[in-house]
DNA sequence: AGACATTTAAAAGTCTGACAAATGAAAATT
DNA sequence: AATTTTCATTTGTCAGACTTTTAAATGTCT
């Protein structure tokens, strides 16, 4: 691990790089403890807040955590699947509303990948998931629910569809797509009739599902699809038309 | 934004989160100077070195830049497509490095995601993309090339592939599926008739989207799957076999 | 007046040295 | 032997100073 004081980088991010490597790499495995931080200090030549700052931009990948007192120290992490997650989503909503990305392109992707899921999640759908589907989608017919809470339900009911194909690594990237979402369909007001049609096409998937007919699955899917697009075609031309 | 001094969280991660949220709530917009980090310590009360930890936290996930100079400072950035495609495949390599996720859960997967995006690529592949693929193909073919060059072009064509759907939010999903995969596919031996038979269904899948058939390429990345499977397999057998 | 050089102020980057708080291990006491 | 106390180690935080970078303001010359 070295480091170039003439570069013109930042020397805590020289630092913070050289260890990421030495993580990524394998060359500290997981729970091995770095050196303490004066050692780091002394070993790249730098001062402790600079090597503190590096280990601030670690910490805040969840590549290390810290420890107080006498045994304490910094600690290689166990990427833990939640943390992933948690990153995952914020990136995902951060690219979304910060850049030219349509609501169209957004939904296209995530139905897109929603299908992806379709076969696997009719196979090996448990009772557990079927259950969940069933009781969002009461939910969602219940009247005086905010449209908040219809999204809300709306999320965990697309999850539910996702995390019933089995594979923590679909979960995971399905995250984002589908979380991400969330802030751009709540700018979406449902009227009733807007909510009875998403309501039966839920239904639709979930019966396929009950029946673990991967093709009802992914046919409902995608005229949840073309429903969803219309509704915020609509809905996005009445916005520009009054302002 | 505020913090509680008598948290059990480090001052300077409250303070980070506090921005953090300030960030991705939209209270704070793209290119927005925050505060001098003085002004900052005397908000929150706390030293100048806690608040620089703070944010070289946040520069850690590339939510905000700093810049030095007179008209310097902190500033919001727009989240970049490409640092968060990086984030994306550290973050992928790392789950599967560190965790327990087979060989068979990361293929399905990616090969499930892959799937999904056979349509809209079929449809909308441009003869750049295509080109691409074929010249992969051809270089896939050429004797004499490592394991790891074969590797790295393997994810090129895929990757090519996918671009071909022209949705960025899906080229970004996809990335960590793919590229997190290759140091699982670089511990394989690829033997000359493995290559052989790889290189064919790569060139059926260009083939459908050379023709445009959505179903061929769908068809051919299903076989492309049982192919590695089967392969990672035995090569995984042989060497429990003989360590 | 306009172009160029100089000064200056603001801000991040870094360093030194210190103290506080947490924590586990060793030593002392009961 | 069990419990309490002490102690060394390590991170967390602070204060203050100095350096470097940067751009704007100022001054100077043509």
């Amino acid at each position: 691990m070295k480091i170039d004081p003439d570069s013109a980088a930042d020397l805590s991010a020289q630092i913070a790089e050289a260890i990421r490597s030495a993580i990524v790499s394998g060359e500290l495995n997981v729970d091995e403890r770095l050196p303490s931080e004066t050692e780091l200090s002394d070993h790249f030549s730098v001062s402790r807040p600079t090597v503190r700052e590096a280990l601030k931009r670690l910490a805040a990948q969840s590549l290390i955590r810290t420890q107080r007192g006498a045994t304490g120290g910094a600690f290689v992490n166990r990427i833990r699947y939640q943390d992933a997650y948690a990153d995952q989503v914020t990136n995902a909503t951060l690219l979304l509303s910060m850049n030219q990305i349509s609501f169209d392109t957004a939904c296209e992707a995530r139905f897109a990948l929603e299908r992806a899921c379709a076969r696997l999640a009719a196979a090996r759908r448990s009772a557990d998931h079927l259950a969940t589907m069933r009781a969002e989608i009461h939910r969602q017919s219940q009247p005086g629910l905010t449209d908040e809470a219809f999204c809300a339900s709306d999320v965990t009911f697309h999850r539910a569809l996702v995390d019933s194909a089995g594979n923590p690594v679909l979960s995971y990237q399905l995250a984002g797509a589908v979380e991400a979402m969330q802030p751009l369909m709540n700018m979406i007001t449902f009227s009733a009739r807007d909510r009875a049609r998403i309501v039966a096409l839920h239904t639709r998937i979930a019966d396929g599902m009950e029946a673990q007919d991967d093709v009802a699955v992914s046919r409902g899917l995608s005229e949840l699809e073309d429903e969803t697009r219309a509704l915020a075609t609509s809905v996005f031309a009445a916005r520009a038309a009054k302002p």
